[in-house]
DNA sequence: TACTTCGGCGCC
DNA sequence: AAAGGGCGCCGAAGTA
């Protein structure tokens, strides 16, 4: 059971929720010829991919073993035929017995057949959940996701029909694929605009640990970098951009969700091995730990202690120093906060809600943090869309991602709208919630008329 | 045919 | 002491 308790936190609702029907209305231009000829092409990849491997010897298995339904989309079947009838080992395993086959445990075996069915995967999951799933959800040339704000326990938003908060960006090669389908009006640009930051910003807020706040207010420091240095025992002048990748995806983010040093070790230990990542000076990241005393990743039993010289044993101990010394008053803002739920069964956010129920203790810690930082969106997503209104501007918002908005902007109005969006986004808001106590950071993305979502570059914001 | 569960995977 | 926060959508497989 949740609340908004405060009449400010009842009216961030009411009117949010009316800015994201408007936004729904608005929808957002879909390029239907691009779409339906990226459908055609990835269809005729699929068939290929599969013909290339009729004559290999898992094929010839897999049919002896399923027969009539044998199915080569099933990765049931895949685990059945690699680890029952091939004699491949199967090291991981789900909660319920059955041999994992998702991409990190199957690339692992390194079996060409393999390799290929996971490739099929990939552009199996882009035909089916983005280019069908856009394409049946667009009407007259326009995609009209829905946008929630009832769903989500931390009161973060959610958007369905399609689902517009996980279109793919982070492989190029996939994001080149369907971004492209996501196009401006005619005389417009589509603009992104996002909040850097803002869960680690809003979680200095309730906790006020002066280390990681000295590293959100100072853009001179860089927290994922130096925390790379530590993982991968180097100095923070060899990190490189996939190293410092690393550290923020492999080991801060998880630990400010709650995971351990077992996961984190194994992803960091993946990460170099996978990548065959080098350092700055271009030894390869293995032999560097190597030269340090590390020659390999240990157990990651949660039942045996890690053993000395494995990296097991060394991410335990920048786990125990990030949570004992770095951020020590983050780490005891943690236990202070899951006692008092503990003993009151709920809590209150800093923008006015209450939140009772039954968690467990990461998701106590999380949800505020989670949910606040969303709500400094919302609240300037309503600002933003009123100032639009106001000014008589063209903008129309299109999406909303958690910490970012998408807006379909006339091009000689941009500048126009970055200002305003920016006052908006950190000043206003800040004048707005005292209880801001960092500074507040956005960062602009555009992707011009005659361009796509997927062409989208980082652009300057004049004051 | 309709529905549920599971495993998997896309995003922040 | 416990041990990854939050979503939505897909296909496979089993059940009603």
């Amino acid at each position: 059971m949740s609340r908004a308790t405060t009449p400010e936190a009842y009216k961030l609702l009411h009117e949010g929720l009316q800015t994201l029907s408007r936004i729904e209305s608005n929808g957002i231009r879909i390029d239907t010829d691009y779409l339906e000829g990226a459908i055609g092409k990835t269809k005729r990849r699929i068939a290929n991919l599969y013909r290339s491997l009729e004559e290999d010897e898992v094929t010839q298995v897999w049919k002896t073993t399923f027969g009539r339904s044998a199915n080569f989309n099933s990765r049931e079947q895949l685990g059945e035929v690699l680890f029952n009838r091939m004699g491949h080992a199967c090291v991981n395993r789900t909660p319920t017995g059955r041999p994992r086959t998702d991409e990190e445990s199957l690339s692992s075996l390194s079996i060409p057949y393999v390799k290929r069915f996971l490739k099929i995967s990939k552009l199996q999951k882009a035909l089916s959940t983005y280019l069908y799933g856009i394409q049946k959800e667009t009407v007259d040339g326009f995609l009209h996701p829905i946008f929630s704000l009832h769903l989500v326990s931390t009161f973060r938003g959610s958007s369905e029909r399609p689902n517009f908060q996980n279109i793919p960006i982070r492989l190029e090669w996939i994001a080149d694929l369907i971004r492209q389908a996501f196009i401006p009006r005619v005389g417009h640009a589509l603009v992104e605009l996002d909040y850097s930051g803002i869960e680690v910003g809003i979680s200095c807020c309730y906790h006020h640990d002066p280390r990681l706040t000295a590293y959100v207010e100072d853009l001179s420091l860089d927290m994922h970098r130096d925390m790379a240095a530590e993982c991968y025992m180097m100095d923070t002048d060899q990190v490189t951009k996939q190293l410092r990748y690393g550290g923020k995806n492999k080991f801060i983010f998880p630990q400010f969700y709650g995971d351990y040093y077992i996961n984190c070790a194994r992803n960091l230990w993946d990460h170099i091995v996978s990548g065959k990542l080098s350092m700055k000076n271009g030894t390869l990241v293995t032999d560097h730990l190597k030269e340090q005393g590390i020659t390999r990743l240990g157990a990651c039993d949660p039942k045996q202690k890690p053993k000395a010289r494995t990296f097991e044993k060394h991410i335990q101990e920048v786990e125990a120093n990030f949570w004992g010394s770095r951020f020590k008053v983050y780490a005891e803002w943690k236990e202070k906060w899951w006692s008092e739920y503990q003993k009151n069964g709920g809590w209150q956010t800093l923008t006015g809600f209450i939140e009772n129920g039954v968690f467990k203790r990461n998701e106590a810690i999380n949800a505020p943090i989670q949910g606040s930082a969303f709500h400094c969106l919302l609240w300037s997503l309503t600002r933003l869309q009123k100032w639009i209104e106001r000014n008589r501007s063209g903008a129309k918002i299109v999406g909303q991602i958690h910490d970012s908005i998408v807006a379909d902007v006339p091009v000689d109005e941009v500048q126009d709208y970055l200002a305003a969006a920016k006052k908006i986004m950190t000043r206003d808001l800040a004048r707005k919630w005292k209880w801001i106590s960092v500074p507040l950071r956005i960062d602009a993305e555009i992707a011009y008329e005659g361009q796509s979502w997927n062409d989208k570059k980082e652009i300057k914001i004049e004051n």
